[in-house]
DNA sequence: GCATGTGAATGGATTCACAGCT
DNA sequence: AGCTGTGAATCCATTCACATGC
């Protein structure tokens, strides 16, 4: 078993293994900044409440990391999962719809950051196009997608439209090439194959507590 | 078996079985709209593609509510769900945070719509407090949070704040007596039994993406 | 005949527990 | 002695398949 195994021969890796190992980054990130060498399973379980042998079956996937004895060295790992998680050099995102949402997620630090930066938002309103968000992202104008996909070299798309236009949009993004879509429009959308999208539907999380409520007034806690 | 089982003995219900609920009661409202008055479990699998079995599972939680060889009556299944979800009452908001991304959420419909209202948007930032959002929504100050949670009956709140002061928040939040919290700061908070939390995270969704990216770009597909 | 409601079977993900290395 | 890496055991969710009732 040749240690350091290429991320190519890795077996399918779950959703929720991906989310956790954004998690331990940000770890590693916060270890490193305050001077950590070396940080143990058991040390990372307890930060968040995790299961050490979770975590330590998580970073297996990659090849074998840690030192038995001592645990994992807090740079080399972090290194390591930079490149897994494929933002060891900067990928470009437009973001589709500049109105609230559209806007405040151009702005938002952690999508300017690290790994990935906003080439544009898109819009078709013209009263919106030429102006800019207050970080300075430019509004262009969703006539010119395809242009701008292959110009700026978008590989990321964030559909920040109303529910009623998202389908519309998702097809014109594979249309324009795109493989990788972040959606907010509260739909289902048709999906296509081969396209990977995340959809983060404000509305249900706010039913989820809601009926969590619901449960605490009922008695059933 | 009593048929319309109460809430109330309800067993514990998955987070994911509420998620799948919220998707319910979305296509049933749009199915009302269109004066369609019955629907099978197959034909709501077919609009999402989800597998029949699991839709009549989930539904049947809270007793039997459908008419076999026929389906489920659209306007009552509807009504139903919405009582279980705990949203045919109003149930106040506030968001900590106005932000960039507080201000679109205060904004965004959806958060103002059946179910929830935006009581206030909470800041410690003078230059923002007495203003308000593009809608209305006031800015409020962190100092008075407890009276505005107190007065307006806030049972919601949202944290739109950066990821070092989101545990601070948080704490304050859980002391004035909030039992239900959306995070949107990019942290792992150090939480408190009893009051349920839900996090958004947008950079996990990115990383996200970009790791399948990544296998595409490596042929792992 | 047709669609629900549900026990039984399957499939995944998490946790346990320990062998193996430092 | 301490901590990783991992098969085995457990837990939870989804799917199958069919008895039940309209």
């Amino acid at each position: 078993m040749s240690s350091n195994r290429l991320s190519s021969d890795r077996d399918v890796i779950s959703e929720l293994t991906t989310g956790r190992l954004s998690v331990y980054l940000r770890c590693l990130t916060y270890l490193e900044s305050i001077g950590k060498e070396t940080v143990s399973s058991a040390e990372m379980a307890d930060r968040f409440h995790l299961n050490s042998a979770q975590i330590r079956k998580d970073l297996a996937c990659f090849g074998e990391f840690g030192t038995r004895g001592v645990g994992y060295n807090v740079s080399r790992l972090k290194e390591h999962l930079v490149r897994e998680l494929g933002i060891d050099r900067r990928r470009n995102v437009i973001i589709i719809g500049a109105g609230n949402l559209g806007m405040a997620l151009a702005d938002y630090r952690g999508f300017n950051d690290s790994g990935f930066r906003i080439a544009a938002l898109i819009d078709v309103d013209p009263a919106k196009i030429g102006r800019a968000s207050r970080t300075g992202i430019p509004v262009l104008p969703y006539s010119e997608l395809k242009r701008i996909v292959r110009e700026q070299n978008v590989e990321i798309a964030v559909i920040a439209v109303t529910a009623g236009a998202a389908q519309d949009v998702y097809d014109a993004l594979v249309e324009a090439g795109l493989n990788a879509i972040l959606n907010f429009a509260p739909v289902q959308l048709r999906t296509h194959a081969q396209v990977k999208l995340k959809s983060v539907d404000l509305r249900i999380n706010l039913e989820s507590l809601s009926f969590y409520l619901k449960g605490v007034e009922d008695g059933t806690t």
